[in-house]
DNA sequence: CCCTGATTCGC
DNA sequence: GCGAATCAGG
């Protein structure tokens, strides 16, 4: 991926607004990791960490002096584009999921957290919202695929658990090897 | 363990 | 210039 001038501006933006590398990673998506994102903000000379709150904070000062192995690489992001539309889901169906999603937050964040599945409130995409985490399931050529649907959203346009699958190969790489040990 | 930003250095 | 690997810290 390069780095665009429209890029360059994004990662300008959301940093200013104190958003994490990661975060800025995933909203910039195209397969940058955090990684990238903290080398090009220093290489852009951006100020630190800057807190909502405005205190600056989380000094970490390091003095490595690291070899650095070969790194082996390992894209493949799905960057997906559904773009099937399902029928059905009129205003009564969107009030009544509408209704569902403050009982649903506390599972989801509880699957999140234990690593497994988000509960999917398999929305069709016209039931999908800014809230609703828009990871596609299922074959798009079959009645049965829907999205995820559900309200952990951690500003991309998935759910928690979803963001990770989707742009942070590097942590499911280390989540993998760890579960592994 | 998860996460964060900072740094180094091979490419 | 880029970013993976690695660090130190929360």
């Amino acid at each position: 991926m390069n780095w665009t001038d429209e890029r360059v501006e994004k990662l300008t933006k959301l940093w200013a607004e104190g958003l994490s590398a990661s975060q800025i990673a995933t909203q910039l998506g195209g397969g940058v990791s955090r990684n990238a994102v903290i080398g090009k903000v220093h290489r852009l000379c951006l100020p630190g960490r800057v807190k909502a709150g405005g205190a600056t904070s989380t000094p970490t000062r390091t003095a490595p002096k690291r070899p650095a192995a070969p790194a082996p690489r390992a894209p493949n992001y799905p960057a997906r584009t559904i773009t099937r539309t399902a029928p059905r889901a009129d205003d009564t169906v969107a009030l009544k999921q509408e209704m569902d999603i403050q009982p649903l937050e506390d599972k989801v964040e509880l699957a999140v957290v234990s690593g497994t599945l988000p509960t999917s409130r398999r929305l069709t995409l016209t039931d999908l919202t800014e809230r609703t985490c828009k990871w596609p399931v299922g074959d798009p050529m079959t009645d049965d695929f829907h999205f995820c649907g559900c309200d952990s959203m951690d500003s991309s346009p998935y759910c928690k658990y979803h963001a990770k699958l989707a742009y942070q190969p590097v942590n499911e790489r280390r989540r993998a090897a760890a579960t592994a040990r």
